[in-house]
DNA sequence: CTGGGTAATGTTTACGTTAACTTATGCTGC
DNA sequence: GCAGCATAAGTTAACGTAAACATTACCCAG
């Protein structure tokens, strides 16, 4: 494939558009064609352009063939900025997160993305790689110059209070992991009921008690995990062990997990999520400790890897699809009533996975 | 909190924009305000407005006060629809990827997000669900008529050409996992030189030959890191085992580990990724046989997790935030050079990361 | 064969921003 | 005291689209 010399352009202007085996032109033209192009070649007003390209009624057979005869033969595209402009809205909902890598976060972004896009939405990506006041506060005044009608939050919104944050009127908010549900729309999992699952599962295999990993002290999502853990043990009239903390991270699994190996009293670890337990597999395999045989262990998330880890690992599966689906929905819904809406929280039940990482106690 | 009644709309208007502890709007004004309406009340006329707003000189310090003070006052954004429409450009990247759930690609969309904002770009998302034709030639129709000034193609490129597709011209492209790299900017982890690594570690610890476990077969990435795979082998005049297909998953490589763990023949084994390799783990734990003492395993990406598995994973780093970070170079490069760029292949370097999964053959 | 209506198309305007140009103001130097 | 000029501000126009309004052309009833 031959370019042009070293001074740029191409030479030709107009001409082949098409290129090569594949459509998608590598070069351009510096004016994207207008309905005014599209109208001249025709022979029509840009006014009856319209109408073509959105299916407006009012216009004959012939004229309507002619225009989108055109609109082929210059590779017509409708302006977006324009559209936007002219009717007040974007059609983009924007995302703001802290940290995509995390599987929960991702498969919730990639739920949102579909079911924005079936909604003719598309999804503007603003991520937090630190997640202080400052960045936050940040990617919300860049949300806020941002062309988008409204915004999704998946990060602990107690970020937010503590600093002035103006969105510009008209952009509606939904809230993923957060118990603001008396000021915004929140969305989550069940978090509290998937907690419970686990923790019942493992009394009522008749463990004593049930130690936990928690997950890092800001997550809403970790903090209500805890409650419930301590919670369903309290009601037990059972001991409550103190928890280990974690960070989400397998590493800080596996350093918890190398504590609770040498307790030969415990029986029953309960994971924030399921990368924890993981690390926690790992320690108690280097500790001696057989799972299910000498300790039972429960996660929380179902990842696709949870069916072989070693043992597979029993654990509390989240729809982060369903909670993606139902954060578009709140979106959606704000944007088309307009501003008759109320804060309220939306909780998206779990399940119980077993696999064969838990088991009755020895003896 | 009250809201008014169902028939919607708060009654005022006006007054109080500032709300509760958070400054978080959930009411709307319908009307964004405008250059003009903070030039009404700071006495100027808009396009001093403008010059404020952007920093432009020409305006003396008063002026400018006032100015500032009624954007403050009135909470003026600037309309980037409005902008974008003036300036023929959105600052926007679009993304079209499948599957955001995989580590790679989510880690890679991360490092692309967070480069592009730092270069003032935002980041729009195309999902594809199920990666046929039509999906995909779906998207890139969609993306034509998104606000985007470049497109990032994590897909398998094949899939794009064999329609006809058009972006609209001024709309660049850079691919992620291709062998475009005659017809397209491309941008790639060194699947081969990852590959070597692994098959030659294996085969220098003494293994008489390497058994592989591929990826699907549509992907690039998977072909050529089963290619190098081969390659190694028979330079190094050794017999190449029949390959077992994956696909990515856990379960996959659990299912290609059972027949492996059956074979006592098999004392190496190269997964094409980490996922997969944890599969295998558990096959051949479940199997009986001992990682590494009976076999040794390497893995591909070097996820998180993977320094927790049992045993912790020997496995090829790849640097997928580098990735991301020379897509957002690329793409920028092409934006603002115009139309002088060239196709082309950058390959980012991977390494080997050695961890106990693997060891000398027994005797 | 003409008035009233309707269907098809054209013209104007506004959306919010900013480049390019124009006007107003104050100041320097001869 | 005024030409000449810098500086600060305002005015106009245009980006691409589409609603609202205006204008045709045509058909049919009377």
């Amino acid at each position: 494939m031959d370019l042009d010399g070293p001074s740029g352009r191409p030479a030709a202007p107009a001409g082949g558009a098409q290129r090569g085996g594949s459509g998608i032109p590598g070069g351009r033209r510096k004016q994207r064609v207008s309905m005014a192009d599209v109208a001249r070649l025709a022979g029509v007003s840009s006014q009856t352009v319209s109408r073509v390209a959105n299916g407006h009624p009012g216009v004959v057979g012939a004229t309507r063939e002619q225009v989108l005869a055109a609109m082929r033969e210059l590779g017509y595209r409708p302006n977006s900025a324009a559209r936007a402009l002219r009717y007040g809205q974007f059609n983009t909902i924007g995302v703001i997160l802290f940290n995509l890598a995390s599987t929960g976060n991702s498969r919730t972004v990639e739920a949102i993305a579909t079911h924005a896009a079936a909604e003719g939405y598309a999804i503007t990506l603003i991520p937090i790689d630190v997640p202080t006041q400052d960045n936050v506060l940040g990617a919300f005044t860049r949300m806020g110059e941002l062309a988008v009608d409204a915004v999704i939050v998946i990060i602990e919104i107690h970020l937010l209070d503590a600093g002035t944050v103006t969105l510009p009127p008209g952009v509606h908010v939904v809230v993923v992991d957060s118990d603001a549900g008396d000021r915004y729309s929140v969305v989550d999992t069940d978090q509290a009921e998937g907690a419970r699952l686990a923790v019942r599962h493992l009394l009522d295999l008749g463990h004593r008690t049930v130690w936990h990993i928690t997950g890092p002290e800001t997550s809403f999502a970790s903090q209500r995990r805890a409650e419930a853990w301590r919670q369903v043990l309290k009601e037990a009239g059972r001991p409550v062990p103190p928890p280990l903390h974690g960070d989400w991270s397998a590493e800080s699994g596996y350093a918890a997990g190398l504590a609770l190996a040498a307790d030969p009293a415990c029986t029953a670890v309960f994971a924030s999520n399921d990368q924890m337990a993981l690390g926690l597999l790992r320690a108690l395999h280097e500790g001696g400790r057989a799972v299910p045989g000498d300790v039972s262990v429960v996660g929380f998330d179902d990842i696709p890897d949870a069916a072989c880890f070693v043992p597979p690992l029993t654990t509390v599966h989240q729809d982060f699809a369903e909670v993606g689906r139902r954060c578009v929905q709140g979106v959606l819904r704000q944007i088309r009533d307009g501003g008759d809406w109320r804060p309220g929280t939306e909780l998206v039940p779990t399940r119980l996975v077993v696999r064969e990482s838990t088991a009755p106690p020895r003896g």
